[in-house]
DNA sequence: TGTACCTGTCATCGA
DNA sequence: TATCGATGACAGGTA
């Protein structure tokens, strides 16, 4: 135990000592108290806390990619955790995926409804949650504290902390049934613990499986926690038995009945759309995540719903998002959510899946899990719903993904979502990827460097400077001529990228890849790239020109290299709207042809059927007339006789006039008879 | 070698 | 007036 205690203890400090190096206090003192509940001492190395070290996860995962104040952390574990769960459970066809959908958007609902994260009741899914995670509680009520201390915390913000802290518990246990030792917390530390937290309403009472499938949500809830209670000592039952009762009793239900728990999932998909600009609010380490690394970012909507965001590089969204990161306009949620990398997973589900839970839980591992699980439609839906929320991003992001056209700079050939984009971003440095996604053009990131690079070349525009700073440098970390492929010509860049992997030898690939322009600036010792020099607003583009001092062939080459680049653009839109307008051209051309087809048809299908019309008109009228005898008694034939409809509505007989015969009448009568039938 | 296509560039016009 | 976008025309490169 010593030995585990010095381990734990060991850990704690470097991990205090990584979060102080980021600007993190951590009260060590309440962690350490909550750290080692007697839980953890008795169950020792074989409790879910350690097997499951929700600490070294949190940093650790993947490098760097989570903040480690975000609390929200653990409801990703706890999520992927679940999932694990689910599946080891085994599973019809069809089931997992609601039941994953459910459960993932179960998880952060607990401390909405009161339920005290370390309540006895509180095993429900997880059945491992009880007391083993009253360590971890008190720890992330620490990380809360910290959180709190600061000024920027809103009490809705602390609400989700709150909510996120029960997903803490979740996390730290690692599997479907509470080791023994639960049980052996003691109660007046369950009671402390549950006061910590208002509203205990441990007041469930047991409950059918199949009632619980036709429950509400909330209902589910209560029903779960009330399932079993591993934490109490009352109890006992081995609550692990109970839970995988409850769940096998749960797994056979008929698929018909959880089709009813389909509405409880897009139910509280609401309330992430609601609130996602909330939970941006919130992440006040998406600046330091962007700074740390790759894989994803988690962005914690209201009810712990989490919106993975495969992390892009550095990328210019990334700041623009961090930086707007407190106006929380949907626009910026939008756009965060729609970052390029399409592991991007938001918005509302369809009914069989919840979107946002998935989102919660979707790292790679999950991706793969859903993808077992058949949920590839769910991801296309999710695909469609990211298109929708393109189109709340902000206008400069959108230009950042695609300038206006798609044949733009970089975005088009290289945007975050190409494919060329993804393997430059891996095989260069992490310093080339700033430029890499400042280079889409008229990116916002592109509109703010050159006012820094400027200050930061301040003092460089002498080529010795420059040949420390730019011309030497093949690490892609300046923006200034980095990368041919990051810089303006799409075209080069498109047709530069299926040799740019033979091609390793430095200044030569350089020379052929560099543009004319870039060349001469090259020469000329202009230490900006095409994309910056094109890129910034006028008006630092004539204070660079103005205010330093350049030559007259400088200026000149920054004019034109700014003039052609900017026609280069212009004449990709053009030639993109010709296209667009030759394509719906011909899609006009083809419509108007199938419509013309089609009233053809019906013209034909309309003379068959005035055809047919007339020739029932006549056999009609031969009955009719057959049926009709003239003044002799003799049936009138329709050869000298025809029926007329007049102007009234009423149908005469008409007898047809024949040259030579007209004035011969049956009868010697009139030669016209008229006989009225009603119509 | 001729041709089609793509792309950059220039000139020009209009906002 | 300067800037910028749009567009026709031309030239060079490439398959």
């Amino acid at each position: 135990m010593q030995n585990v205690k010095k381990y734990f203890t060991e850990g704690l400090i470097q991990f205090t000592i990584l979060l102080s190096l980021i600007g993190v206090r951590v009260d060590v003192d309440s962690y350490w108290n909550g750290y080692y509940s007697p839980l953890e001492i008795n169950d020792g190395p074989s409790s879910a806390f350690i097997q499951t070290p929700f600490h070294s996860l949190r940093d650790n995962w993947d490098g760097y990619s989570v903040h480690p104040k975000c609390p929200e952390l653990d409801y990703f574990f706890a999520s992927r955790r679940l999932l694990d769960e689910v599946r080891a459970l085994g599973s019809p066809a069809r089931f997992p995926t609601q039941l994953s959908a459910w459960l993932v958007h179960q998880v952060p609902d607990r401390s909405e409804f009161g339920e005290p994260p370390n309540s006895t009741s509180s095993s429900n899914v997880n059945a491992g949650l009880s007391s083993e995670s009253t360590g971890e509680e008190t720890n992330d009520s620490d990380l809360l504290a910290e959180d709190e201390s600061c000024s920027t915390v809103s009490p809705r913000l602390r609400g989700r902390q709150e909510e996120c802290q029960t997903a803490t518990q979740l996390s730290t246990e690692p599997g479907p049934y509470p080791s023994t030792g639960a049980c052996e917390i003691p109660k007046e530390e369950v009671e402390l613990l549950n006061g910590q937290i208002d509203g205990d309403e441990a007041r469930e009472e047991p409950v059918s499986l199949t009632q619980l499938a036709l429950s509400s949500a909330l209902e589910q809830e209560g029903l779960f926690t009330s399932g079993a209670s591993p934490a109490c000592p009352e109890d006992p039952r081995p609550p692990a038995i109970d839970i995988h009762q409850h769940w096998s009793h749960f797994l056979s239900l008929p698929v018909s009945e959880f089709d009813d728990l389909d509405p409880l999932v897009p139910q509280q998909l609401s309330d992430l759309d609601a609130d996602i600009s909330s939970a941006i609010s919130q992440d006040v380490s998406l600046r330091d995540a962007m700074v740390t690394g790759s894989t994803y970012d988690m962005i914690p909507p209201r009810g712990g719903v989490r919106t993975l965001v495969a992390r892009q590089p550095r990328g210019p969204l990334f700041q623009l998002e961090s930086t707007n990161s407190s106006d929380s306009s949907p626009g910026t949620t939008t756009g965060l959510a729609a970052l390029p990398f399409t592991t991007v997973v938001n918005g509302t589900s369809n009914g069989t899946l919840s979107h946002g839970a998935l989102g919660g839980c979707l790292d790679e591992a999950v991706f793969d899990q859903i993808n077992l699980l058949g949920l590839e439609g769910c991801l296309d839906n999710m695909d469609a719903q990211l298109l929708g929320n393109l189109q709340g991003i902000d206008p400069r992001v959108l230009g950042d993904l695609d300038s206006d056209s798609g044949l733009s700079l970089e975005s088009s050939s290289r945007g975050p979502t190409s494919p060329g984009a993804s393997e430059v971003s891996s095989a260069s440095s992490s310093s080339f990827c700033e430029d890499e996604g400042g280079a889409t053009g008229y990116s916002s990131e592109a509109d703010s460097l050159p006012s820094k690079d400027i200050a930061d070349y301040d003092t460089s525009w002498s080529p010795v400077d420059l040949s420390e700073s730019v011309w030497h440098d093949h690490s892609y970390s300046t923006p200034a001529f980095s990368h041919p492929s990051a810089t303006t010509f799409p075209h080069k860049t498109i047709k530069q990228e299926p040799f740019s992997d033979e091609d390793d030898d430095g200044e030569d690939y350089e020379d052929r890849e560099l543009s004319r322009d870039e060349l001469r600036a090259r020469a000329l010792h202009v230490p900006l790239s095409a994309t910056e020099i094109v890129s910034m607003p006028v008006e630092e583009f004539l204070e660079l020109l103005e205010g330093r001092g350049l030559s007259a062939a400088q200026v000149t080459l920054l004019r034109d290299i700014r003039r052609r680049g900017k026609n280069k653009l212009a004449a990709q839109n053009c030639r993109k709207r010709k296209l667009d307008a030759i394509t719906g051209l011909q899609e006009e051309v083809e419509r108007l042809q199938a419509q013309r087809n089609r009233l053809l048809r019906e013209r034909q299908h309309t003379a068959k059927a005035l055809g047919a019309a007339g020739h029932r008109m006549e056999h009609l009228s031969r009955d009719v007339l057959s049926r009709l005898r003239d003044d002799s008694g003799r049936p009138l034939t329709p050869e000298r006789y025809t029926l007329q409809c007049g102007a009234n509505g009423r149908v005469v007989v008409q007898q047809i006039r024949r040259p030579g015969v007209a004035s011969t009448t049956a009868g010697g009568k009139t030669d016209k008879r008229k006989k009225e039938k009603k119509p």
